[in-house]
DNA sequence: CTTGCTTTGAGGTGCGCACCTCAGTTATGA
DNA sequence: TCATAACTGAGGTGCGCACCTCAAAGCAAG
């Protein structure tokens, strides 16, 4: 039989009184009493039951997930997959809801952060965006004690507050590895797009890209970025017109989560499956584009263990226990027609 | 307030005993009675908490993996993710151990299965060989009410057993994709091998590699498998009668968990950093490779992912629930240099 | 009607722990 | 030395549920 808080104690010598306060960090122990019941939990292997802990304390954790209101089928599917898990957690104590505001206002984030109370949440999960002003809203909301997390996007990390989401600059990399050698020998033009280069993912991204182009793929050259901000009209305009007026073009690479707009704008002057297309993210288009060979190869990072990973590191730190590093990392994935 | 058992049974209009009676397929309870019950879980919104019953069950589970002896730095990895497991999982009430055993013979892992007591164990993990012996004894352990999952190998998927592990033909069809594209327009031979053809998984990879080689690159030639046995001396002398006889290797495809013995007797003869090197699974000897050029591409199952998994599985099928599908689907992925 | 069966209710116990109170003991320092 | 503070122990309660017993009620067939 495995011990329990009772055998703590007799082993310990001391009252199931004494154990419950190390154990609890209450105050009025002795420093010998505290050394003596950790001796003994080491000696004897005792681990609380988590079972029973949960029970009695009885207390169950609000987490919240702020999405951007705009973005496209990423965005669809990270909605979906908080919802999934907020289906599976509602056994576990655990309460999850999803709220999207507009994210490109600095202003108005930092307020967001602001106005939330403490006592209605445990933990927030946030695609923030990159600013002083909502770095230090963060600051201000770990400081109340809300526990947050740094979701997919934005932001230099924070040493307070963790991060959930993949190295940009290595997905660039990556992105940047399989077209060098999807492409060959032959030399050619390496066409960029991005919704926008504001964002701190975007130049990692394109910071890993142009390394790994430039030192062990320099017949490729990479054109200036084209920014669609979410415009099909305007992306497909200047599409247009860089693709006029550069024949070799041999790849492209779409650097944000929304690949639909681009590629469906570039589908119009030249054919896809005769160049090298390389996108972010796993959506129902490129999944379809994966099948019809429009798009070559997708890096994804799966959404459903981002959410997973986010709430087990929200619920980790509620409890003030170190999160899972190993489990809780978001891998680059690498999907190609036939892995999907 | 979520709504307890308490609840439900007022709400029911029924008393506690019945509502548990229902919740816990206990005999004696009229048709009525169920229906009355169910129809108020869904009206309420009643759900279990589960620390209550985890505690009031009491009961743990214990959990083995049976693994192979033999076996290089890939088997070492899994051994140390369920060693991770262990630990992680001892505060869950979950007993978990690894076992060994001389996997090649149909007949003793037959007769371990037999033998195995099924008031010990709750379920087990095992790299199953493909045999019919070993495919009844497992049928046998089952109806027995040990929980059985096929773990990341072997044998044709049994409709009762659960299966944790990679689409086998799909992984060949991703490893060929990769050395179709990355070794581009010129002809050249590619040279495969294999500890062993005999499993299950090796012609599986085979064959989805074969598929996709034949149809979207055929000015490749895979040539016949080369089997190793695990013998270094042996593979390093066939490797050189090959490569001595075939000029033309432009890619190297092993399409065993063990990447190290052939390399390093291919390294031997040829320069890797030329040939367009691909292998599965991510070891020391795998990483390094990728790190030094001498591997291009490493097709890989995150091992403790498929522990995880299998952990999963079992304790679901344990308490009579249904696995929950997506989360515990290992995925093919790809690993580059530049996404490790 | 009785006999025997099924169904229901009432109530209790215990799982392992958190959290609380109150009385009693031991150190601390003035 | 005594007063005060720091510490310890004994004991109780409740978290939500599983599992058990026993009595009572309902129901059917003979």
């Amino acid at each position: 039989m495995r011990p329990t808080a009772k055998d703590l104690a007799e082993a310990a010598g001391l009252s199931l009184a004494t154990v419950d306060r190390v154990l609890n960090d209450r105050p009025n122990v002795s420093p010998k009493a505290v050394r003596k019941v950790n001796e003994t939990i080491e000696r004897i292997g005792f681990i609380r039951n988590p079972a029973a802990v949960s029970l009695a304390r009885n207390k169950s954790y609000r987490f919240r997930f702020v999405l951007p209101t705009s973005g496209d089928l990423y965005l669809g599917e990270l909605i979906h997959r908080v919802e999934e898990a907020r289906i599976s957690m509602k056994g576990d104590l655990v309460d999850l809801d999803v709220v999207q505001i507009a994210i490109d206002d600095p202003h108005k984030v930092a307020k967001y952060l602001a106005d939330i109370d403490e006592n209605e949440f445990d933990g927030i999960a946030m695609m923030a965006p990159e600013s002083p002003q909502v770095r230090d809203a963060i600051g201000r909301l770990i400081e109340r004690g809300v526990k947050f997390v740094q979701f997919l996007s934005g932001q230099e990390k924070l040493p307070t507050a963790d991060f959930v989401g993949v190295d940009n600059y290595a997905a660039g990399a990556t992105a940047a590895k399989i077209i060098g050698r999807f492409v060959g020998q032959r030399a050619g033009k390496v066409l960029i797009v991005a919704e926008t280069m504001q964002s701190l993912d975007s130049i990692e991204r394109r910071l890993g890209f142009d390394d790994v182009v430039n030192s062990q793929f320099s017949h490729l050259q990479c054109l200036p970025s084209i920014e669609t901000h979410g415009d099909a009209r305007r992306a497909t305009q200047i599409l247009q017109r860089v693709l006029e007026n550069n024949q070799e073009v041999a790849a492209i690479y779409v650097l944000s989560s929304e690949a639909r707009i681009p590629l469906e704008g570039a589908a119009s002057f030249t054919d896809l499956q005769k160049i090298t297309v390389v996108v972010h993210e796993r959506t129902p288009f490129s999944e379809r584009g994966l099948h019809d060979g429009n798009i070559d190869a997708v890096i994804a990072q799966d959404p459903g263990h981002a959410v997973r990973s986010a709430i087990r590191i929200m619920r980790a730190r509620a409890d003030l226990r170190e999160p899972h590093a190993a489990q809780d990392k978001i891998r680059i994935e690498v999907l190609l027609k036939e892995n999907l």
